[in-house]
DNA sequence: CAAACGCTTAGCCATTGCGCTTAGTATCTC
DNA sequence: GAGATACTAAGCGCAATGGCTAAGCGTTTG
């Protein structure tokens, strides 16, 4: 296992599933991975202030999700995939888990002849 | 591609990403991981008191990670995989992206030697 | 039947999140 | 150097989050 991940990021998991958590950010998140942008570049698409958009930037950042970097007057940002990947070790870790153990899910599952709620 | 999931759940990235940002609510699918309890079960581990537990396991189950079902007084709680699914389906769309693209990351990371703005 | 149990509802409170505007600062460009 | 450009800082308003307590309600148990 790596834990190069775990040390740094482990704890993080809050603040990168929060960030990824709105549809603006996750938005950025997609256009970055075709490779890496200005703010305003960025923001174009979206219709909110500008002020506004870099609250998400900062968001973003601040989880690990990206990273960026000032030349004079432009900054760029890029893809940070680490915290994805950090994503992606928690969803495997579930997944072993739940894995193997159908046979009582599906039991839970057959017994729920109740739809959700059960009348009082 | 599943589709079913995309179709169902795709605007519920929201809520799926939320429900999973604060680690009580982690800790809670970690649990159901290994099948399913009840709430005071899943509570007990907890400090918080049993109505601010509640809360979290009503995220839970509007985000779609989590069903439960009322027999008698207890209320039984299971995981629902389907969401974590969505996830990860989400997840690779964004490796597909940025896969094959490390060229231009690495080109970008190689550029910042600027110490100055540059978080870790 | 009465008491204990397992939630459940209602409402209070402090903090955070996400939008806005207004007003900067620091580069470019001319 | 003046003006445009690209953010950046500060602060406002409102809704949502995450904790609490107090009280209620149906179910089981003695």
């Amino acid at each position: 296992m790596i834990l190069s991940h775990m040390e740094q990021y482990q704890s993080g998991l809050d603040g990168i599933f929060q960030a990824l958590a709105d549809p603006t950010r996750r938005a950025v998140i997609g256009r970055l991975g075709r490779g890496p942008a200005s703010i305003s570049e960025l923001a174009e698409p979206f219709e909110m202030a500008l002020p506004s958009f870099m609250k998400h930037i900062h968001v973003l950042e601040r989880s690990g999700c990206i990273i960026t970097r000032k030349d004079g007057r432009v900054r760029t940002c890029a893809i940070e995939t680490a915290a994805l990947a950090i994503v992606g070790d928690w969803l495997s870790a579930q997944r072993a888990l739940w894995e193997g153990r159908t046979d009582r899910l599906e039991q839970f599952l057959a017994e729920a002849t109740d739809p959700k709620e059960t009348p009082r």
